[in-house]
DNA sequence: ACGAACGGTAAGCTACGACTTACCAATAGG
DNA sequence: CCTATTGGTAAGTCGTAGCTTACCGTTCGT
């Protein structure tokens, strides 16, 4: 049971709105206001998910006048892809195990 | 912005306890009392998550005695791992555009 | 220098999900 | 049968995540 404890990456996509952010992001690169605009969440709203999503280092932003573009960073997006993937990779590791037992009978 | 709205996988992988229960039935079959005894939760808390689990078709369970065991459904299981499977691929998709058009400048 | 656009942050509300205790039904065993 | 084991369900508590409104700072344009 290695899961369990440590805020891992499923509480970071869990949330819709935050996945959707995620998917507009990884169109194109996009300012805070753009991104509320799409979304049926007010721009503050927006502003705590980049937040979150800046933490967890999935999100990288830059200044451009008064407004602040987001994009999605490459390393942090494969990252807590690898890491979901670990928990697939246990899982169904133990798992093949018993279909194939069950096969035999 | 395809994901928005259904209750899918993330919702139920979301919680720790959830994913602990599923590694733990991916290890063998096992009764509700043996997996409370194995998470830090109470046997009801454990009943209540099985009954999500079994609702989105990730298990099956099959009454033994006063016990009643559950295991893994293969088929639930892989359908979860596409549907997740498939917000990867269309983030990817378009992030990987993004990525390539930075290497070129 | 003033106003507008843009966005981060604080404060507060609300809803919901996870957990607990208490209770009840069903099966097995003596 | 009567009791113990096992587990599902109901009811209620509690914490927290997500949202909104309000406010403030910063940058650009004129």
């Amino acid at each position: 049971m290695g899961t369990y404890q440590r805020p891992d990456g499923w509480e970071i996509l869990g949330d819709p709105s935050r996945r959707a952010i995620v998917e507009c992001l990884a169109e194109r690169p996009r300012a805070v206001g753009e991104l509320a605009e799409t979304l049926p969440i007010s721009r503050p709203a927006v502003s705590q998910h980049l937040k979150v999503l800046k933490d967890a280092g999935l999100v990288d932003d830059e200044a451009a006048g008064t407004r602040r573009v987001y994009r999605l960073n490459p390393a942090g997006v494969s990252a807590l892809r690898d890491q979901l993937d670990m928990f697939w990779k246990r899982t169904l590791q133990g798992f093949e195990e018993i279909v194939e037992d069950e096969g035999k009978s």
